[in-house]
DNA sequence: AAAAAAC
């Protein structure tokens, strides 16, 4: 196990790539290598296996694209009779809107060359893909449940697979995805070169990613788990019934173009959605009880400029590129630290500024402590005030009425720009350390951790909530 | 406390 020192900046074209690869990297208007493609690129070149942990937006579809596609076109296998055309590269992404965008990118960096590329994933008509598969390819693109309908109904084959890339690493191998996982690697060659990438890694996953890699070298290019320094981030102490009025006014004040909202239920997204709706702001909604059709056209929709507010489960949560993107807002603070980086990651990609402000109530203190302890960053609690702080059932009653121009517009109060102390103690309260703490101890990990022993070697420790809750202050409620 | 991923 090796690590590697920091490379200067470099060009792309300084790399030993097929001219193939260097025009469609040009066309693509890109010049220097971000510091994981930098870094990662010669590696995987090396046929190593990796595992590469970088910020969001940084480029890290490249990263492994580009050098998996340079070993396919210089190192024929010469055991496969070209005609057969099987497929020699294996890419799996947690959701399918991303599983797209990773094939999109891959078909760019591809474009010049003979190397056929698909993606499959669930909710549209198999037929396509099957017909697709058939006439060979030799890069896929995949979500984990359609591959394994493909795989069942033999309409591909996967026994020559030569690389395998696993984007958003970590995700594809929590619990939720594991059995999936497990079952599709079954059909590949245990000799191949596989790829890790990621924004975060917790210790656990580092350790079970073990058993699936050889020989890796670890490519980080910052701290895992690190958010873009360019993102501003701001918490807000709030009552539920503010939550909606909040982002609207900070969308107002800052005259935001464009965000998403971020909210943990597919029924509330959806309830949530409808309701900006109604306030007269252009909204679409993402969530996985809508169909295939409705999401490829909310996300669309949004990309193209035509709504202002996409709001959304974690479904959108990892990966997408939405070009300048000023704004994401956690509407609920999300269930997994973790996805607290990769939200706030939709924007600030690319080195651009972005905001990101999440509404705290005061159920979610704990939630709170467990993003504070992952980006190792102190989270200042900002009180919020309203510009037309007048009892509830009197705003809510404005709300309702269509004409809502004469409402009384006061200057932005500061407390939108300044961090101020928490007006509540209860924000104060300390939190208990956890398991997160834990020194990432890379070096040490693959001598630690022999194979996977079972799912529950690797499932997060409980915490102590009741500390947080101030011993127990809390009632608890019946049903939990 | 949820979401995601197959039909």
């Amino acid at each position: 196990m090796a690590d590697i020192e920091p490379a200067p900046p470099a060009r792309f074209d300084t790399l030993p790539l097929d001219a193939k690869l260097l025009r469609a990297v040009a066309d693509s208007g890109y010049l220097t290598m971000t510091p994981i493609q930098a870094k990662a690129i010669p590696i995987v070149l090396q046929g190593r296996d990796v595992m590469g942990a970088a910020q969001t937006g940084t480029g890290k579809t490249a990263a492994f694209s580009i050098p998996l596609l340079q070993r396919m076109l210089k190192h024929e296998n010469p055991s496969v009779s070209p005609a057969r055309h099987p497929v020699r590269a294996l890419v799996l992404a947690p959701t399918r809107e991303l599983a797209d965008q990773v094939a999109d990118n891959v078909k760019k960096y591809a474009k010049h060359t003979q190397l056929r590329s698909v993606v499959v994933f669930g909710g549209v008509d198999m037929k396509p893909q099957t017909a697709a598969l058939k006439a060979g390819v030799e890069v896929l693109i995949a979500t984990p449940g359609r591959l394994l309908d493909h795989i069942e109904a033999k309409n591909c084959v996967l026994n020559q697979v030569e690389y395998v890339v696993l984007d958003e690493a970590d995700r594809m191998l929590d619990i939720g995805f594991l059995p999936d996982l497990q079952r599709i690697l079954s059909f590949l060659p245990k000799a191949r070169q596989t790829l890790l990438f990621s924004a975060t890694f917790s210790p656990e996953i580092k350790r079970l990613a073990q058993s699936y890699l050889q020989d890796p070298i670890l490519v980080e290019t910052a701290r895992p788990n690190q958010t873009a320094s360019t993102v501003e981030q701001r918490f807000y102490g709030v009552d539920d019934d503010d939550k909606r009025a909040v982002i609207r006014q900070i969308l107002k004040d800052r005259a935001i173009r464009q965000a998403i909202v971020f909210g943990n239920s597919k029924l509330g997204v959806a309830r949530l959605a409808r309701s900006f709706e109604r306030d007269g702001l252009r909204t679409a909604a993402l969530h996985g009880d809508k169909s295939q059709d409705e999401r490829l056209k909310s996300l669309d929709a949004f990309k193209r400029g035509e709504v202002d507010l996409l709001v959304a489960t974690d479904v959108a949560a990892r990966g997408l590129d939405i070009a300048d993107l000023p704004a994401v807002f956690n509407f609920d603070v999300p269930f997994n630290a973790e996805d607290y980086v990769h939200r706030i990651g939709r924007t600030g990609r690319a080195g651009a500024s972005g905001l990101a402000v999440t509404l705290v109530t005061k159920s979610d203190a704990r939630l709170v402590a467990d993003i504070e302890k992952l980006i190792k960053r102190k989270i200042e609690l900002d009180s919020f005030e309203l510009d037309n702080d007048r009892p509830r059932f009197e705003r809510r009653r404005r709300e309702e009425s269509p004409e809502r121009e004469d409402r009384p517009q006061r200057a932005t109060s500061p407390a939108l720009r300044a961090p101020v102390a928490s007006a509540d103690p209860f924000f104060d309260k300390p939190y208990e350390a956890s398991s997160r703490d834990e020194p990432p101890a890379w070096e040490k990990a693959k001598a630690a951790a022999p194979a996977a022993k079972g799912l529950s070697s690797y499932i997060k420790p409980k915490k102590q909530v009741a500390a947080l809750f101030g011993g127990g202050k809390k009632p608890a409620p019946a049903e939990s």
